[in-house]
RNA sequence: GGCGCAUUGGUCAAGAGGUUAAGACGUCGCCCUCUCACGGCGGAAUCUGGGGUUCGAUUCCCCAAUGCGCUACCA
């Protein structure tokens, strides 16, 4: 038997060759330098920060060199698919402004380098399975798992490399021996179930001088030194599906991927990689290996998560916390690449589009997640969305999830003015950090959440009902700023508090206090808490009769 | 165990063979101020350790430690 009667048995018929499908997907007519990225999830059903990280340098390399960007749904693993994942995945990048050239979407391909799903693949992958069959350079291979376990345990025994590679599958050498080749024969044609494995060149358990290395450039870490693989790795399951490694060598060449962008978790398969597309005789694309991204604990510890089942790392926190998403945007983005916040602090009012974007600012150490941060950020970032857009974006929030803020969004114009509170002054206040914050930060608004939080200040407790009726007495709402703190100057003084802060501090014995406990007996009040923006600006805002039934409320 | 990647303040980090080792967040103090926020000023706080190379190393090399990852018919 040749090794074409060996591929022509395994995969009698298939509808193209292997040079028919590089016509269907020619090189991309692109410009010079034009990158092509993607983003390939698996359907798992959870998406955490860390595939937006990556996500974003794949938008940001491709877009920014007018290139492309698709998503490919990489499924090639059966047992681990979650209904509706595909969904998931696609909604949550759009709503973090993720945006495909092609791929998958939700009603269907778009794009000439289709299927995007993997599963939908196999007779593409079955195609250059062959191809490697009739090259000899790749085999199938019976050994059952026990078999396997019993060569990994004689392996350990003898501290060799575990794994299957030269001399330990016999099928490998089929060639040179004529039962096994009879074998493998009986076997294809009584259906038995096999997977094909790389005949791999490298030289197995070399010593580290003797190995054989490949230099790789990668476009985060620099030049990479890695060794030959010798591992016959498998690269179509029995169930015909095949493996992440040679699903990527094959989609990403026939895909024409110029730059991969993966986790660090993949540097070391790339031997395997480099291997595969030498013998597919493929170019490299330029691989950009990115740093695991880690969290920091919420008790203030700092403790490196590995990124897989951390519920705090799920892309759904942020968005059901009512973190938007350009804050989102805005923080990866500072950790992405070290010199945005200085781009930031000379462009603040720039699309972070603009920001040049470069894998040669990417940090190749992971970075632990720091919500403190996000916070600031994120109060910067909101100071730049408008009021109004603001609040349909919460109320969007708070529809699909926090329902019971509804009454919150019953006057939007109102919404708004409150949103706009102290954010045209001169020095803009930041105190809108994220969703749920805002709520309880404007729920003095609303008598549907409004409630006494703090007590009067210790200084103007007994004086409390005095101040609050010489207030309303001489409360006239359309009074400027000026006027009206006049009033409640004169109000402290009548009282014997100072009117100003520094002539109690001064002489702490001649005052009962000063003119800000008066003001903070009248802003508990009102809003029911000691501290907030301006009372003036709040009063109206609230308009006259609610600050007149605040106030009454309280005597 | 083997292999790989990483290691500058609490966090993110710039940096270069000779610097007072940037900056941001956080933190502390002061100022501004009717509270808070904003803003301003200032403080504390860093090159994991050990060997080399060198006149000089945080920077280059080696070793170690630590962290993370890989070691699947998972990605």
């Amino acid at each position: 038997m040749t090794n074409k009667e060996l591929a022509d048995l395994i995969y009698p018929s298939l509808s193209h060759t292997p040079e028919e499908y590089e016509a269907m997907y020619p090189e991309r007519d692109l410009p010079e330098g034009a990158m092509v990225t993607r983003l390939g999830p698996s359907p798992t059903g959870f998406i955490h920060l860390g595939n937006l990280y990556g996500a974003f340098v794949d938008e940001r390399l491709a877009h920014q060199s007018g290139g492309t960007f698709f998503l490919r749904i990489e499924d090639t693993d059966d047992k681990r698919f979650v209904e509706n994942a595909v969904e998931t995945i696609i909604t949550s990048l759009a709503f973090f402004d993720i945006k495909f050239d092609e791929g998958v979407t939700q009603t269907g391909d778009i794009g000439a380098y289709g299927d995007y799903t993997q599963s939908h693949r196999g007779e593409i992958y079955r195609t250059f399975a062959k191809k490697l069959l009739e090259q000899g350079m790749a085999y199938p291979c019976f050994l059952s798992e026990d078999e396997i376990t019993a060569i990994r345990e004689k392996q350990e025994a003898a501290k060799l490399s575990p794994g299957i590679y030269a001399g330990w599958s016999k099928y490998r050498d089929w060639d040179k021996d004529p039962e096994i080749a009879s074998e493998i024969e009986e076997r294809v044609r009584a259906g038995e179930p096999f997977v094909i494995r790389l005949k791999s060149t490298g030289v197995p358990n070399a010593s580290a001088e003797d190995t054989e290395r490949h230099e790789v450039v990668d476009a985060i870490r620099g030049n990479l030194s890695v060794p030959a693989n010798f591992l016959d790795i498998v690269i179509i399951k029995q169930s015909g599906i095949p493996t992440y490694h040679f699903a990527h060598v094959v989609d990403d060449h026939l895909m024409r991927t110029t730059h991969v962008v993966r986790g660090e978790e993949w540097l070391p398969s790339l031997p395997i990689h480099v291997e595969l597309f030498a013998d597919l005789g493929w170019e490299l694309p330029v691989y950009c290996h990115t740093a695991q991204l880690m969290k920091i604990g919420e008790d203030g510890n700092k403790r490196k998560l590995s990124k897989r089942k951390d519920p705090e790392l799920s892309l759904d926190y942020y968005r059901s916390q009512g973190y938007h998403p350009a804050a989102v945007r805005e923080y990866l983005l500072t950790i992405l690449n070290s010199n945005y916040e200085e781009w930031r602090a000379e462009n603040p009012d720039a699309s972070s589009d603009d920001f040049a974007f470069t894998t040669a600012k990417m940090s190749s150490s992971g970075a632990l997640f720091d919500l403190d941060k996000l916070n600031d950020v994120s109060k910067s970032t909101l100071l730049r969305i408008d009021a109004a857009e603001l609040a349909s974006w919460l109320k969007s929030w708070s529809d699909e999830f926090a329902p019971e803020y509804g009454y919150v969004f019953e006057d939007m114009d109102h919404l708004a003015a409150i949103l706009d509170l102290g954010r045209h002054d001169a020095r803009p206040r930041a105190d809108l950090v994220y969703a749920r914050q805002i709520m309880d930060y404007i729920g003095y608004f609303f008598d549907e959440s409004f409630r006494r939080e703090d007590e009067y200040p210790q200084e103007a407790a007994d004086d409390a009902k005095a101040i609050l009726a010489a207030y309303l007495d001489s409360y006239d709402h359309s009074d400027d700023n000026e006027t009206w703190f006049g009033k409640i100057r004169q109000i402290a003084v009548d009282l014997g508090y100072a009117a100003k802060p520094k002539d109690f501090k001064k002489h702490p014995e001649e005052y009962k206090g000063h003119v800000g406990h008066v003001s903070t007996v009248i802003r508990i009040a009102l809003m029911g808490r000691a501290t907030s923006p301006d009372v003036w600006a709040i009063q109206q805002i609230m308009g006259e009769s609610k600050v007149r039934e605040r106030i009454s409320a309280c005597m």
